[in-house]
DNA sequence: CGCATTTGACCTGCGC
DNA sequence: GCGCAGGTCAAATGCG
């Protein structure tokens, strides 16, 4: 069960998730994205080069952790412009990236929905504006559909999908300050093929990453005063 | 005991 | 207006 990305993953071929997972913690502005033409309704299949524009200037560790990533994305297959959830096997990709889309939710939210008889439960009509926030739809190849990508997911429903008959998980940050979502979905078609979708950014810093990085980091400076250090004497 | 998952109920949006 | 499909809540349950 034990599947941590950060240390078992990285090893393991099989297991190919896109790093950029991990984003830089950012200030809670959404919309980072700049202008929407291509995607413009759900989230559709970009090439990943196009999604890390989308990010602000995110921490390369693919370079840092991957010794096969040549500094960039791992991403597979670019062209096919096929829909996250309509995706099949044709392309072996181990890892697809799709686009930010931003939900408009324009409809007028109004809080009616307090019911005197039944506990005014569920639905979106909770969630009140929704800023257009970014979503990312990562297609990893795996064998086990919860992948740790370093932060904290508590579920908090499964429903089965029409299309695909295995059911989909919806995850939430347990941070408090951060509102963060993700669906997992399993492709009936190919059990290792699972779509993550993540919608919103992470407005904290991963524990997680954090402490698996701390000794690199020590590394690191440790290296750096070391140079510093060399500059002197020379 | 605290926290995470399970699971049925409930709500909204959309198409007909 | 109704039914379906997708998304969310929360009580119950399980686990360390
Ligand atoms: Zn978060």
């Amino acid at each position: 069960m034990e599947n941590s990305l950060l240390h078992g993953g990285i090893q393991q071929p099989n297991t190919q998730l896109a790093t950029g997972t991990c984003l830089a913690p950012l200030p809670p502005v959404a919309a980072p994205q700049p202008e929407q033409h291509a995607c413009s309704d759900t989230t559709s299949l970009v090439p990943g080069a196009a999604m890390m524009g989308c990010l602000p200037a995110a921490v390369d560790w693919a370079s840092l952790l991957l010794p096969r990533a040549p500094g960039s994305l791992h991403v597979g297959t670019p062209p096919p412009p096929v829909v996250a959830s309509e995706v099949e096997s044709g392309g072996n990709s181990a890892v697809t990236v799709a686009g930010c889309s931003a939900s408009a939710t324009t409809a007028g939210e109004g809080d009616t929905n307090n019911k005197a008889g039944k506990a005014g439960k569920g639905g979106g009509g909770r969630g009140k504006k929704k800023a257009s926030r970014p979503r990312f739809a990562f297609q990893t190849r795996s064998e086990n559909d919860v992948l740790d990508d370093g932060y904290r997911w508590r579920k908090y429903g499964q429903k089965a999908v029409k299309n695909s008959a295995f059911p989909r998980s919806y995850y939430r940050c347990t941070h408090h300050t951060c509102d963060v979502k993700k669906q997992v979905q399993r492709l009936a078609k190919d059990t290792s093929i699972v779509v993550t979708t993540y919608e919103g950014v992470h407005n904290h810093p991963c524990e997680k990453l954090m402490e698996a990085l701390s000794p690199i980091l020590k590394q690191l400076q440790l290296l750096s005063q070391l140079q510093s250090c060399t500059n002197q004497l020379l």
